[in-house]
DNA sequence: AAGACGAAAGTGGTTGA
DNA sequence: TCAACAACTTTCGTCTT
């Protein structure tokens, strides 16, 4: 299949020679789907070279985690005591007595402080770990960072790791700004797993101000327009077709990313730019089976005369 | 040979008693 | 806590191009 947005810079699999290169955005690689090699320009922070399908196989083949922390908040603060005489035994001064309480008070706030300080701190470091993986933009990041911080001055981060409550932030951040990953992509990456996050995520919209808009089919459709280079008119005809399901109110209760899908493929088959319902399938992360039976419901509810070919 | 199709059984999450 | 439920997945045999 030529290629006729040459635009793009063609790249070749140096393992296997193949120029059908898969661009997958949610982790900024290049992937070649014939050998699985993976071409990425950006040498660092690459996602992990094995893939686990199930938490036992992620579980096995994960050899990283969180930094160990020996430096406990014990070890580091200091006390400054009661007793208002120096440290030869003197009785100090009134304006001296005075000016130690004040320091008191100050000493014992920034310890409160930094214990979030801290937390945060950590927090930042999986955010950063996290994002690498996802390829995440700063305004997503920045947000998630807010929203972790709200989550921690709530109070739910306690008796919680660190790393599923950062994930549930970030999951909040994409959704909240439109950006949709899927608690799947995000939680691959963690060790908590997706049930944990999927809690954690619940909980956060339940205790606290932060609130996000539902899900929508129509925000994945440049995402997997994208991965399967497809043109921004077909991408425009998926988004009306959409629409007009919507408006029908045929879209409720039904996987957005399955419904994306189908309206792709069927705007993939009207613009000529086709493609399988297995590639569009795979880059949106569902079944064919949901692909095609999405794409069934949508031809008949909305009269397009199947079946389509192209032209 | 690859893609499309659909039936049937299985899975994980939600809801409501 | 349990069962019913809807949506989605897996698997597989068949038809179409």
């Amino acid at each position: 299949m030529s290629n006729n947005r040459s635009k793009r810079k063609t790249l070749v699999c140096d393992r296997c020679g193949n120029t059908r290169l898969i661009h997958d955005y949610a982790r900024g690689e290049i992937i070649c789907p014939v050998c699985g090699n993976v071409i990425s320009e950006r040498a660092i922070d690459r996602g992990p070279e094995w893939r686990a399908f199930t938490p036992e196989e992620r579980e096995k083949r994960s050899r990283i985690g969180m930094p160990l922390d020996r430096i406990t908040p014990e070890s580091l603060s200091t006390e400054i005591d009661w007793k208002s005489k120096d440290a030869a035994g003197r009785e100090l001064s009134l304006k001296r007595k005075i000016e130690m309480l004040r320091l008191r008070k100050w000493h014992l706030r920034t310890r409160i402080q930094s214990s979030i300080e801290r937390n945060l701190a950590q927090a930042a470091i999986e955010l950063e770990r996290l994002s690498s993986h996802l390829g995440l933009p700063k305004v997503i990041k920045d947000r998630a960072l807010e929203i972790y911080r709200i989550a921690l001055e709530t109070g739910l981060v306690r008796g919680r790791s660190i790393e599923s409550v950062m994930a549930a932030a970030i999951y909040a951040a994409c959704r909240e700004r439109r950006l949709p990953r899927t608690l799947d992509e995000i939680s691959r990456y963690t060790r908590a797993g997706r049930k944990d996050v999927a809690r954690c995520y619940r909980l956060l919209i339940r205790e606290t101000p932060v609130k996000v808009p539902l899900p929508n089919a129509i925000d994945f459709v440049p995402r997997i327009g994208e991965t399967l280079k497809l043109s921004t008119r077909t991408i425009r005809e998926a988004i009306n077709i959409l629409r007009e399901a919507q408006k029908l109110g045929i879209t409720a209760g039904k996987d957005p990313a399955g419904l994306a899908a189908a309206a792709i493929y069927i705007a993939s088959l009207r613009s000529g730019e086709v493609r399988t319902q297995k590639e569009v399938a795979q880059a949106a992360q569902v079944t064919e089976v949901t692909v095609r039976n999405r794409y069934k419901e949508l031809a008949k509810k909305l009269k397009i005369p199947l079946p389509l070919r192209q032209g």
